[in-house]
DNA sequence: TTAGAAATGAGGTACGCATCTCAAAAACAT
DNA sequence: ATGTTTTTGAGATGCGTACCTCATTTCTAA
């Protein structure tokens, strides 16, 4: 026999149609003992709900939004083109997907967007901006009125938000580390760049960069972090003065974006050969740099991974159903120039 | 207005739904001019066949066997087990898999199991066997009966099969090859030890790394490889030789299953602590070694992606639908102590 | 021009489930 | 026993698509 149906269920519990849809959609109006023979039934015929046939009757539609930071940035860039990809597949089934774009650094620009997001028309947002006391109320707001809300690669961990989903950014940090000790042999001077460690994600891979270093290798040292701010000439500038100082200098660790910048500043100083650089993220730069032997590794997260991880737990969220942990925790991959996606 | 359906397209298109369905199904006996109108108001209407709906109403019952090497290989038991997991969600949607054991290393059984595959009974095959000429011929057959046949894992290039899912072994070797070099820091002996060199993805392997190590690591020497025949014995007496008698190793890589034997042996000969050791597929063995810094890495690739990659191959393959080649990409993933999945 | 072939239309049924209504039965309280 | 509430049954309808039949129209070739 094939697959059971809802009316096997009614025939082995001896009960009527109306009645297994009941239970099985926790609908009331069933004495627990009657429930317990249908559950029976299901238990003993291995009944599995059809979710095709199911969806279709349900012609639930889940509306969500995507509140993603515009501007230039690869890794953004690339996150919306998974979403757009993943939008056509069966996991975006039955889903509508919003992106709202909020610049970057505006902070008001932010909770303005978060409080233009309509609960009404909505199910579940994914949001990805930096942590602030006004976005954490958005956030509440945002739950009171109902709606799933997720926090997209960058943690919003004081908030009210039902879940993460991202790499655990201490364990890439500490990953990065371990590579870098192994590369440099185990001692020389490592320079850590970043745009900002105000960000939360570039706070924690640095905790567990120096974690490794300081406890795997204790014959290297690591400068201190290099704040670029999004400016490139300044960047420009440290990098070469730290390499013209620094003739110990072993390896780079770049923790954000920005990439392009310290590569050429690097170029310049000429030191490119001699050093082990690591970065974050597959993108056009980062990935022709590991082919010309400019960088040694990058870290990076499946992006297309993230966003279908959204997706499903916005949608188990929304139905209340249970998240499976295991399926949704992101890898952090290591890229080489011999492995490259 | 929400999601189009064949109905609007039929009336987008001023044609009536059973020729918009012919179109849309390919079926015969619509003139080209016709396919085109209703081709053009789906673009229009931005149709997307609803999922759900579609496989609710084929019915369609995918049929596939696995052909797996049985006995207690790790690999094996944590494909089956992804195989298992996989059965449950949504991507095995109407498919039922039987998994057939073939013992590992007997031919003869080997193609008396792909014989005894009745193809009636059956709509495609995923073959995890060494390519023998046997085996070549029995694929031929299955293929002659019209089933769909993918090679899992490790491929079968001369033999009919549709389709290859696996890692490129090649680039793996080559990916196994960079990190040794780093991490030796480019000089030193590299001992390379599999079961046997006859099996393709050994083989393949080795000729990556081979081409790493001397491309950039020049001043590495590699030695010739150690085959074990699975006779742990064996393994051991050699690698404990190879440690007393070669002061300058200083890695090992290890391109096959034995990796208990192989570090036990180490372990004995107390070189761990000096040497990188390289090794294939995260297993409780490998996990352990990485975790207790005995393993400097695992190059592995994602099971459950392995798994689920063939099944959408393979129904591709069986509704001649165009297979998405970049999906199907097999990523090598490289594991260290920090990022363990 | 006409027979024959090809293309198209109209409509039905089925898939498995969700959801609703209304009637009937059972359980309960008084 | 009666009336009231709770539980259950029977049935209908629809979701969007696949697939089938048969009648009708349009095209093609002689």
């Amino acid at each position: 026999m094939s697959r059971p149906t809802v009316h096997d269920i009614a025939k082995e519990a001896g009960v009527s149609l109306a009645t297994v849809d009941r239970v099985l959609n926790a609908r009331p109006g069933v004495r627990e003992k009657t429930a317990a023979k249908v559950q029976a039934a299901v238990d003993r015929l291995g009944y599995i709900r059809d979710a095709s046939a199911a969806n279709l009757a349900r012609q639930r539609q889940y509306k969500f939004a995507f509140v993603l930071p515009e501007g230039p940035s690869q890794f953004t860039d690339t996150l919306k083109a998974a979403l757009k990809e993943t939008y056509a597949s069966q996991i975006a089934d039955r889903v509508s997907v919003k992106i709202v774009g909020v610049p970057t650094h505006d902070a008001h620009a932010i909770v303005r967007s978060l409080r233009s997001l309509d609960p009404k028309r909505l199910d579940g947002v994914a949001i990805m901006v930096p942590e602030t006391p006004q976005v954490r109320d958005a956030i509440h707001r945002l739950k009171d009125e109902g709606l799933a809300v997720v926090a997209l690669a960058s943690d919003l961990p004081n908030s009210a938000r039902d879940h993460f989903v991202g790499i655990n950014n201490i364990a890439a940090g500490r990953t990065a580390g371990l590579l870098m000790g192994r590369f440099i042999g185990a001692s020389g001077e490592v320079l850590v760049v970043t745009n900002s460690l105000r960000s939360r994600a570039s706070l924690e891979r640095r905790l567990g960069f120096d974690e490794v270093m300081a406890g795997d290798f204790p014959k290297a040292a690591v400068l201190p972090t290099i704040e670029s701010y999004d400016d490139s000439r300044r960047m420009e500038e440290i990098v070469l003065e730290v390499i013209m100082r620094r003739p110990r200098l072993a390896g780079v660790y770049s923790m954000g974006f920005g990439n392009r910048t310290l590569l050429s500043a690097l170029r310049r100083g000429g030191a490119l050969d001699d050093l082990a650089v690591i970065a974050h993220e597959v993108t056009p730069v980062t990935r022709q740099a590991l082919q010309r032997d400019e960088i040694s590794a990058v870290i990076t997260q499946n992006v297309g991974h993230l966003v279908r991880s959204a997706l499903r737990v916005l949608r188990s969220l929304c139905d209340a159903m249970p998240i499976f942990d295991a399926q949704e925790r992101i890898r952090i991959e290591v890229v080489l120039r011999e492995n490259l996606p």
